[in-house]
DNA sequence: CGAGAGGTTGACTTGCGTCAATGAACGTGG
DNA sequence: CCACGTTCATTGACGCAAGTCAACCTCTCG
């Protein structure tokens, strides 16, 4: 469905408007944490370029590998896969972003997109241009320095996931995929998730579809797992641990 | 051997005295092309904290997850892989450091260091303390940045390492490796490479010693490997292309 | 010379990919 | 409202790449 589109850079995102980044916590409370909302009002009052909300549908790309958008992006909602691919057309999946993670951050030493930026599930991210970055680096020195810390931590974690989710057998990675999962869409219950679909499951662990479908029906088999509706799904986090380290 | 010693942080490396930093190729080139020999002497004179060169025989760690020793390393010969530790024992490589790569930066974010670093050939690396890096950015606020982007370039490298070596068939990871070791290690010829230990290969592509033996025998049967002394061996560079692309 | 480490090779086993058939879910158009 | 096509999930049968286990070889070093 998107083969012939992968190399393109064409996917369109739902606009959501130009937000109120003075008073976003992602930004306030990682950037700019010691910074009064007023400080951070004419900071943003002095933009020359807009930043932008956008909604991205599961499948569509933020950007692309090689592409050279003068954009990084602040993952608001949702999940995004960075991959690039291999000669034979197969994906491999690089790193992952997760809520309040920055993606695409080499544009701000000029070098093009090192991956592909695809939503895995609906995901909401701000665009914001580098000249804004440059800028407010400019003004704020610390800036710079904050951000590059963030971008590291979050590559840090994301040797976490690699780490996790491609190693060991399918089912100890289908068992990791849905403890993350469960980490990451935290929904005040620790035992429900919100699984993906076969294809993003399977592309995330390295897998085959049929290896997620027939690891899933395992689980369902031993009662670990539980369909409650639609993708959501609930678990037994113990026995779920256990399942992992032992098969 | 060293299942014992992994989570200590004792490995002994042996001193080879105090770098000439001011004509250092590595630091000069990459850290302070825009400034002349002088400013350089004045720079490394002014240090109030000394830079160490060591020599770290195959096996040793140069630092390990966890630790949190206050300084980075800048590897001025050999192969470093960076790896974490699996609950079972086992290792994962997460990155790789060669000639010129900084590695350990984490620290200067305060953060203990992420990976266990481990020689994976003999490796001459510099120990930079945490301080003197400060010290330097004070004085001269490009170079901050300048180490950040060699340390993201760096990321960016690995990720190219991860992808070629850890996709595919073992025959295609094995040439792969070799293609890839012949590069880094280029000896003016192009069609010759050291070639690691059975371990550490069958460590760097997720594979057992067996698989490696048994793959480079097949490279030997096919002419497209040959002996040559010690670990030297010499291939032909379009077979083994052909070879990686086709099995 | 013997012990130990590392590499090689063979026989066996298995996890998982491949291929193919069937089923469930959904949208579209008559 | 039903018929149909399309897409995605499920299940079974089969084969193979690579892991496991074990024997043996080679080299080095004390």
């Amino acid at each position: 469905m998107n083969q012939k589109l992968q190399n393109l850079c064409v996917d369109r995102p739902t606009w959501l408007g130009r937000p109120d980044c003075a008073h976003c916590d992602v930004l306030h409370d990682v950037l700019f944490d010691g910074l009064s909302d007023s400080e951070l009002g004419t900071i943003f009052g002095g933009l020359y370029e807009p930043i932008d909300e956008f909604s991205f549908e599961e499948g569509v790309a933020l950007y692309r590998e090689g592409c050279e958008d003068n954009a990084v992006y602040t993952i608001r909602s949702g999940l995004v896969k960075l991959v690039r691919y291999l000669p034979d057309g197969r994906e491999r999946i690089i790193r992952l972003g997760k809520t309040a993670d920055s993606i695409g951050l080499e544009r701000l030493h000029g070098r093009p997109y090192g991956h592909t930026a695809i939503a895995v599930q609906r995901v909401t991210a701000c665009r914001i241009p580098v000249e804004v970055l440059k800028q407010l680096d400019a003004e704020h020195p610390s800036f710079y320095r904050k951000l590059m810390e963030r971008w590291a931590t979050g590559l840090f974690q994301a040797d976490d996931y690699i780490m996790m989710l491609l190693s060991g057998t399918v089912k100890q990675r289908i068992a990791h995929l849905i403890e993350w999962l469960s980490e990451i869409t935290d929904d005040g219950d620790g035992s429900t998730v919100v699984l993906l679909n076969g294809k993003n499951t399977a592309a995330m662990l390295d897998i085959t579809v049929e290896s997620v479908s027939r690891a899933l029906a395992d689980l369902k088999r031993r009662n670990i797992l539980r369909h409650v509706a639609g993708d959501r799904y609930q678990f037994d986090a113990s026995a779920l641990r256990e399942y992992a380290s032992t098969d």
